[in-house]
Formats: C-alpha cells, sequence, structure tokens
DNA sequence: GTCCGGCTCATACTTTAGTATGAAAACTGC
DNA sequence: GCAGTTTTCATACTAAAGTATGAGCCGGAC
C-alpha cells in the first residue's frame, strides 16, 4: 500500500514564464517605439513598466507557490465480489485503486518512509493493522475489516508493538506518524 | 508535545530563480544593445526597472508566503518546587512558561480551532487530558503528570469522548487532530 | 446568598487491550 | 522439497480502559 508520486514539473515552468517574459519585454519595445513619444510620455511608460513588472512577479511567485491539484492514488479499497467458478460461489478480494484529485501541499504530508519500515521488519499485514489503528478503530472493528480473528489482531498488535517499542496502540500511533511510517 | 517546526526552501528557490531571471533581461539588453544602438541608455533604463520591480514583486510574494519567525508560548512545564512556610516543607506547583522561537509556517501546521473547541464544549483540564492522550500517554501516565487521581483521569476521558462523539481514545485523537483541536 | 459549571474522587462493574505461549497453514526463495 | 517468514488462530491470563452513578469542593455569575 503506497501512494508517493513525486512531481517535479518546476523546470518547465521556469522556462516558459521565462519566455513569456521575454516575450512581454519585446512586446514593451515594440510598443514604446511605434506609440510613445519618448519625451512627453516617459514617466507613464515607466510606471506602467514598474506596476506590471511588480505584478508579474507577484503572479510568478503566487503560481510557484500555489498547491496544485493532481490525480494520484489515494485509497485502496478492497471488494468482496460474488465469483460463480465451477458451480460454485466464491467470494473474491479485489483491489479496487481509487484515484481523486487532491490538493498536494509541499510542505503537508511527507512520503511514506519505507526505509525505516525495513528497518522496523514491519510486515504487510502488521502494517495494515497499524493504519486501521490510526484511523481510531478497536480490535473488533479491524476484525470486521481484515476478516481475522480478534486473536489474530491481537497477535499482529502486539509484535507492532515490540517493533516500534511501545507499550499501547496510542503510542504506535504517534511514533507511526511521527515516523512517517503512516499519515 | 511537538511543534512542527518546518524550514522550507523555498526561499532558496526564488533567489535563484530572480538571479537567473536577472541574467536573462541583463542578456536580452546586451543584445538589444548592440542592435538598437540608438537611445541605448534609455533601454537600459528601462531594463533595469523592469528587473527591479520583478524582483520586487518577487520579493513582495516570498515575504507575504515566507514562514514568519515568531516567538510565542510552546511549553508550559510544571515545576515542583519545595517551599519551606513555617518550618513546614511544602511541595509547590509553579507554572513556567517558556518561550521559543519557532518557524511559523502559513502552509502547514493549522491554528487551534478554539471556535471548534467551544462548541464542542471542551473544558481547560479536558484539552489538558486530550493532549496528553494524543501523545500516547496511558491513563496512569496522565495520572503522574496532573497529579489527579485515575479516577478523575477516567472521568475527564469518558467526559472528552461524550464531547466528541468517540468511543475510545484512539477515536478522540484522530477526530481531535482532524478538527484541529489540537496538533 | 444561591446556582452552576468545572474539577475532583470513589465504588463497582463491564469491556477492551495486551501478554505469553504454542502451533498449524501458507507463502517465498533457493 | 526444505528453511524461513508471515499469517493465522487458540487458550489462558493480566492489565488497562471505559461506564455508571453519586458526591464533595470551589470559584464565578446573578
Amino acid at each position: 500500500m503506497k501512494f508517493g508520486i513525486q512531481i517535479n514539473s518546476k523546470r518547465k515552468e521556469f522556462l516558459i514564464y521565462g519566455i513569456s517574459m521575454f516575450m512581454v519585454l519585446f512586446l514593451l519595445k515594440m510598443l514604446e517605439a511605434h506609440f510613445l513619444v519618448y519625451n512627453y510620455r516617459l514617466d507613464f511608460f515607466i510606471g506602467a513598466i514598474a506596476i506590471l513588472f511588480t505584478v508579474l512577479g507577484l503572479w510568478l511567485a503566487l503560481k510557484l507557490v500555489k498547491p496544485k491539484v493532481e490525480t494520484r492514488i489515494i485509497e485502496k479499497e478492497i471488494h468482496i465480489e460474488k465469483e460463480v467458478v465451477v458451480e460454485k460461489e466464491v467470494l473474491v478480494e479485489k483491489e479496487v485503486y481509487i484515484e481523486k484529485e487532491v490538493y498536494i501541499d509541499n510542505t503537508a504530508p511527507k512520503e511514506i518512509n519505507q526505509k525505516e519500515i525495513e528497518k522496523l521488519g514491519l510486515s504487510k499485514r502488521e502494517l495494515e493493522v497499524l493504519n486501521l489503528m490510526a484511523q481510531g478503530l478497536s480490535n473488533e472493528e479491524i476484525v470486521a475489516k481484515l476478516f481475522i480473528s480478534l486473536n489474530t489482531v491481537k497477535t499482529h498488535s502486539s509484535n507492532i508493538f515490540l517493533k516500534l517499542d511501545v507499550k499501547r496502540r496510542t503510542q504506535a500511533v504517534e511514533k507511526a506518524k511521527r515516523l512517517n511510517i503512516i499519515h
């Protein structure tokens, strides 16, 4: 369960802005040459340029800072579906990836720290349990989500606590979030 | 007790951008100066203005977005001190406010939602307990921090759960963080 | 003064969480 | 197939969390 797609199209943006800036400047030269008589409207002209480029700079900077909307996979749902296989009904788990448009704030949620997970030796299933824990679910509710027994969930929990070196689920969640193991 | 201190590298980016823009414009001016010989002093002047105000705009925008360094109270420690009062040693709680300089990023960690707290009717003490909960502390540990009985902590907890409309501490923490009631 | 909300605490109880230990499937890589 | 890990589950237990109810204390509002 990983969704961490980095965007790095800033260089392209810089190029576009640079070119447009160049064009604006060129346009100004044209205007200057054709419509403005230097001696009379010079002060006006300079003022206009000043304002224009101030706004341009502002717009530019804000554009770069503004959160971007991107499509990325943010959810993985497991759908239980019935399938009839040779006269027998079988329940089949299907992973359905749901894409949604989300605001990405470059200061906000960090990537999942895969290295840390490895270092701690957390298994896939343990991570699942940990994530559900972080959502405030009780063991019973986790049971209902993962279709396993309560004892199994407890075993996973205990193992998680051991690996994270904590004593309780609340601590586990706190530490996991701090280490960017979960969101 | 954690406070997201984060220094982003936006400033550096803007600086780089500003400088490169400057260089581009300068190059442009040089080219112009060579081919358009007439009135080349004015061209330079206008170019300089353009550059200056672009940078100004950038700087302005940067100033608006830039994380501000502010001094604010981020910790409240309770010091237990001995005081000799009329031949008797007494333990006295003293609240010591510690001020630190922290980076405040207006795009990142949100302010504590005071309105929401009011709306939910959470009392001062309940908030304290909630915060300690969020740090992963057990009731026993909260007892040790607040110098109250276990039963009191349990009472507070129950009231918190009622007010937040949740069933467990893990849910309470999750919801409280979501509502920006706590960090 | 009286009332009220917040804080404190207690008893008694139920429920959930967590530990310890052992063990059987299932999958993974060689 | 075999070794090793993961996942699963069980039993039996202890510890912690949470509920329900009642009550005393205190400070501020009216």
